[in-house]
DNA sequence: AGCCCAATTGACGTTCACGTAAACGTTAAC
DNA sequence: GTTAACGTTTACGTGAACGTCAATTGGGCT
């Protein structure tokens, strides 16, 4: 009903671009837990969504273990008012951390449109152009 | 008159909040250039920027190598029309590579977002909720 | 001169995130 | 029935990015 689908480990480390190695590696942290069908891992969907969900965290430069805090956040247990305003409060923490990081990201962009300008500017005045190196600055 | 000021290394590793032993580290890679002044090291207004750039580079995951090879992008010699050209493709992988980072972090405050909404939503219902726990884990 | 403080150069240690190789077990195919 | 493909555990290796410690040096103060 909910997810019934079950991988193999190859299967899932060929669909996200990981080897076998690192599945074995993720689960001998205890950030994935497969099942054991006579010795062989067999991962659910939840096991793939988690594990789409820390590459995601990955690819941002997070590591892994900061990954899964964030996706244990994801699925906490709610639990009492206390617990629910501390979810809360690391909920904020994160949400920041990933503004600042977006807000780099701009700055990164926008260096690189300065640059693409300034390589496209002297593009077009290559038959102009003086055999001078001029400043980099 | 560019910009004369120069700063010692623990003056640049506080402002940066990096340690001494960074900069030093940097320079043994050679992605600082600090001048010296009877064995010490002096930095410039241009090394503060590169320190600057690299560890925004770093911030947003990237490794040091990466982060240094788009510097190096950002003030490069624009040179010929053929070098010019390589130089835009390259441009052009950094700004995609950005862009999907940018579309992961969206993605994952979204996350945040609906983690949120759900606990907000379970603090509200706290006065008619079950003394039931639920799922602890 | 004596001392402190900040800086220097090695050199080795550490953490993270896996890679790689060895030795072995199951199942399917030929 | 053996070989190939795929899986397992155990164990050691590796590259990046520093940390840490030792030994030393030079300037400044009193």
């Amino acid at each position: 009903m909910t997810d019934q689908r079950r991988y193999g480990i190859s299967e899932l480390a060929k669909e996200f671009d990981v080897t076998t190695r690192t599945l074995r590696f993720y689960e001998e942290k205890g950030w994935l837990t497969p099942l054991r069908e006579g010795g062989r891992r067999v991962f659910s969907g939840k096991d793939r969504t988690r594990l789409r969900l820390i590459l995601r965290g990955r690819r941002i430069g997070l590591s892994l273990e900061e990954s899964v805090e964030i996706i244990d956040l994801y699925d906490s247990p709610a639990g009492t008012v206390g617990q629910a305003t501390v979810l809360l409060e690391r909920l904020d923490e994160r949400r920041q951390a990933l503004l600042d990081q977006r807000a780099d990201i701009e700055a990164m962009l926008k260096s690189l449109q300065t640059v693409e300008q300034r390589v496209r500017a002297t593009l077009n005045n290559e038959s102009a152009g003086a055999a001078d190196g001029g400043q980099s600055r």
